[in-house]
RNA sequence: AGGGGUGUCGCCAAGUUGGUAAGGCACAAGGUUUUGAUCCUUGCAUGCGUUGGUUCGAGUCCAGCCACCCCUGCCA
């Protein structure tokens, strides 16, 4: 495990009792989208810290923006979570449970003079609000009186006013150079319905407003967001304290006593970023509704659900982002070390088969015609624990039309005319001839076998070429999902290119039928991984694959370093 | 032009009082192997954005410069 700065802190403040020892964090997402991989560095993070320092992680949503967000989001954001590995502390949390205790933190405010209502219409508020270069201006309502405030804002939420016509904001500093600070809006009005809390509600908390007091409320000691919340950490500590502290301990679910009752901390860590790929929820929900994709659980989504889909496992995600580390500077990992992550866990994990994708078929002209046997093959190289399988042989069998050449290429280890190759699990063959089509292509071998090669090499020759086969009367039809990166190009973010969506990598489905998988496959439960032996670790399509129909979808191929001698 | 950040190997990333650059991925070369897989061994930054300075000694301290990222939603 190596050590970040999120961990430096927190280390210091157990060290000087900062806490009393608490460490509480918290995985705030708004439910407006599918979570992603990025989402599980933070809920890695956030789970992760809690779990190391004993401490707890609240699963809050977010969901002060109800036209954005719905219950589909929530129920696919726990379900991930879930999955991922992680539990949330006691019940789920709601930014939308706190609106009450936020309406009076605000109310609090005004009469302390440090919020008022606002009449400026949005476009008016922009041009007061100045740029990155002039301050801003004073708006013509910052002075109203408490009592007009106090008035204006509970007419506010009477929903005596339409969307738009005032807001409440925070009466800070008009001339800050931190654009966060000329006076932010921390209520609006929208008379939209809230998928939690109905119709109650004609004024919605800002998020600035909103978060630092749901994690003082939940008695968060360490609120770890993303870079670009850097800008809002003066907003978030100026709310705090602002408001009279007692009453916030009073609100919080608690935890501590008055006097170790601490205000939580902001921390900002760099979002993860992974090359082939995007990871903004807007790009990602325009791929699935314009059909760039079939849904967030395209197994080529790089939404935990799509991960899952695909065969990630929860354990190689979790170590992809232990792998990946937490710090500041903006980085983009590199797609090849979550291929690792997986390769290494499926590795482990995952029984053998063998499949043949594309099937061309082999008699064994020696061999006696209507006999068969049994094969045994363990499931695994090296835990024998994961047992065996059985597997007919014959005299007819398929293999790939991968591991065939007619003229062999240098080095090529594989079956050509004359040559001599290992059947996995079985006998060594020869190829003797080829059966071609009309126009030429192989369509079957005529071989021999050498009957004295089962469990046992060759005398006085080696054959070095191993392929995989399935015998032909006995093999399964199965469809095989070759999924490969969904972008063709490194940044498809980059602007100097184009629209991201016009680097789509068009082949990044392609969908095979009539291959041909091992009987023992025929039991395979949805979700199962295996290894196609010398093809890469496959999983049986969680929706779409049936008794009838077995659909398998690749998760990620081997290491193929014949690929780069041979190219 | 203002504010806030970041710059250590091709990609991530450690480096906590200045003492002479962890680890992972990728890559390369060997070895084992009935998966050209796995596994094992070895190699891979006299260099830490850059220029100066302080010091016996600097990735770590100081100053200047350069590059990149974020901020002008009643989004989060």
């Amino acid at each position: 495990m190596t050590s970040n700065f999120i961990r430096h802190i927190i280390e210091q403040d157990l060290h000087s009792g900062k806490h009393a020892g608490r460490v509480q964090t918290r995985f705030p997402p708004e439910p407006n989208g599918f979570l992603h991989i990025g989402h599980a560095k933070s809920i890695c993070l956030n789970f992760g810290t809690a779990q190391a320092n004993d401490g707890r992680c609240n699963l809050r949503f977010d969901d002060t923006n109800p036209e954005k967000e719905s219950q589909e989001f929530i129920n696919s954001i726990m379900a991930d979570i879930q999955w991922l590995g992680f539990s949330w502390s006691g019940e789920i949390r709601y930014a939308s449970s706190y609106f009450e205790a936020l309406f009076e933190f605000a109310l609090q405010l005004i009469r302390a003079g440090k919020a008022y209502v606002c009449s400026l219409t949005p476009e008016q508020a922009r041009e007061y609000r100045g740029n990155l270069t002039s301050p801003g201006r004073e708006s013509p309502y910052r002075n109203r009186s408490i009592k007009e405030n106090l008035d204006l804002f509970i007419r506010m939420r009477a929903g005596e006013f339409s969307d738009g016509t005032h807001s409440l904001r925070a009466r800070i500093d008009m001339a800050s150079p931190n654009i966060n600070m000329r006076d932010p809006v921390i209520y609006r009005i929208r008379h939209v319905e809230h998928h939690q809390t109905g119709a109650q509600w004609p004024i919605y908390p800002m998020y600035d407003y909103a978060h630092c007091i749901s994690d003082a409320i939940e008695c968060i000691t360490h609120s770890l967001c993303t870079l670009e919340f850097e800008d809002h950490r003066p907003l978030y500590d100026w709310i705090l304290q602002n408001l009279d502290k007692s009453s916030l301990h009073a609100a919080s679910d608690g935890v501590t006593t008055e006097a170790e009752y601490v205000l939580p901390r902001q921390i900002e860590f760099a979002r993860l970023n992974i090359n082939y790929t995007v990871m903004s929820k807007r790009k990602l929900k325009e791929l699935v509704i314009q059909g760039f994709v079939n849904g967030w659980d395209d197994p080529r989504m790089p939404t935990l659900s799509g991960l899952r889909r695909r065969g990630y496992t929860p354990a190689s995600i979790r170590n992809f982002c232990e792998r990946v580390g937490i710090s500041r500077s903006e980085s983009v990992v590199d797609v090849g070390m979550l291929e690792h992550s997986i390769r290494e866990d499926l590795d482990r994990s995952s029984p053998r088969a063998m499949c043949v994708l594309r099937p061309l078929k082999v008699t064994l002209r020696n061999y006696p015609q209507g006999a068969s046997e049994t094969l045994i093959l363990p499931c695994h190289p090296k835990e024998t624990s994961m047992g065996a399988r059985e597997l007919p042989f014959g005299r007819e069998l398929f293999i790939d039309a991968a591991d065939f050449e007619e003229v062999p290429p240098p080095q090529y280890k594989r079956l050509s005319p004359g040559a001599e190759v290992r059947l996995r699990g079985a006998y060594v063959i020869r190829c003797e001839e080829i059966v071609k089509d009309a126009s030429g292509q192989p369509v079957e071998l005529i071989c021999s076998y050498d009957n004295a090669t089962l469990g046992v090499n060759p005398q006085g020759r080696k054959v070095a070429g191993v392929i995989h086969w399935v015998p032909a009367g006995e093999a399964l039809d199965v469809e095989v999902r070759i999924y490969d990166r969904l972008f063709s190009k490194e940044n498809p973010d980059d602007k100097n290119g184009g629209d991201y969506k016009e680097c789509l990598n068009p082949d990044s489905l392609l969908v095979m039928t009539g291959c041909k998988a091992e009987p023992s496959l025929r039991t395979a439960l949805p979700e199962a991984s295996f290894q196609f032996e010398r093809e890469g670790y496959f999983c049986v399509d969680r929706l779409d694959s049936t008794a009838d129909r077995m659909v398998f979808n690749r998760t990620v191929t081997l290491r193929d370093s014949w690929a780069k001698i041979s190219s």
